[in-house]
DNA sequence: TCTTGACCTAAAGTTAGGTTTAGGCTTTAT
DNA sequence: ATAAAGCCTAAACCTAACTTTAGGTCAAGA
């Protein structure tokens, strides 16, 4: 059993967030010892996955909801598994999002890099829209193209 | 050229928001004939660069600054140059972390999908936590690995 | 000419996700 | 026994990034 104290060093969050949650209903059951939190290994394990759905981007009051369904019992279970479901495609599709705002962010620096060299854009600006390197081409290709 | 309305349905951005962006400095030298803004090429890609950065993390503050130092000329090549090599730190750190957040979400979409078969969890926390199947241990420490 | 639709501003309002404050218990070490 | 450290609550406060509102301008078609 943690003390909040104990719970913020490991997870390296601020204590009145771990009050926050719990005053938003995502530890249901937390145990106390006169007033005092006291967290089970179960409650961290909650806490990883409300880190985990938050990262998702999924909000507050419907990690409640999840917290909610596992008291509920089995009977939830496909609720949860539709959750999770849902959260993955989300996930996937952020990361392939991020992956062409990384895309963009390498040619910027090759640009900025070959604008440094070159001490103005003039060369850049022949070169755009498809006169690049071919590495840079297909950064550049990427990260313009439509979602 | 283009109005706003226009560039709204291109982006799929709020005519509010694109109000909002200027108001904030992020389209500085934008056109306007009697009142009305006119979009330019170059405005669209500062437009796709804004989305770009956000999407990084970057606040609107600092995206401002990029769009002045823009207009100043190729004396802030360097910032510019380090803005980008340091959002693309940023992303490739978030990159991993949603990677691993990704692992956590599969290796829960399989939790449950193995609950609902068996009815309960009883299996399953004699499987945890480390006699799973190979496939999914290698989900499930992962999510589990420190930062 | 009149009406409609698209544009404009300034300012107030909204929302999520916390953080801070003020005042007060509890536990632990000396 | 007492003082410091760590815990507690309720409620006010904060910030970023928009969005809405209220009131008005402008340009084109019937």
């Amino acid at each position: 059993m943690y003390t909040i104290g104990q719970v913020s060093e490991m997870f390296g969050l601020p204590i009145s967030t771990l009050r926050f949650y719990d005053r938003e209903g995502l530890f249901p059951g937390l145990e106390r010892k006169s007033g005092i939190r006291r967290f089970s290994e179960r409650d961290l394990e909650a806490l990883r996955v409300i880190e985990c759905l938050k990262l998702s981007g999924l909000e507050i009051r419907d990690i409640k909801q999840f917290m909610a369904w596992c008291v509920e019992g089995p009977s939830t279970y496909p609720d949860r598994k539709r959750l999770f479901e849902a959260r993955k495609a989300i996930v996937e599709a952020e990361l392939a999002k991020l992956q062409k705002t990384l895309d963009m962010l390498k040619f910027k620096c090759w640009y900025y890099e070959t604008a440094l060299k070159d001490g103005n854009e003039d060369r850049l600006n022949e070169l755009l829209p498809d006169g690049l390197p071919p590495q840079i081409q297909k950064l550049y290709d990427n990260a313009h193209a439509q979602a």
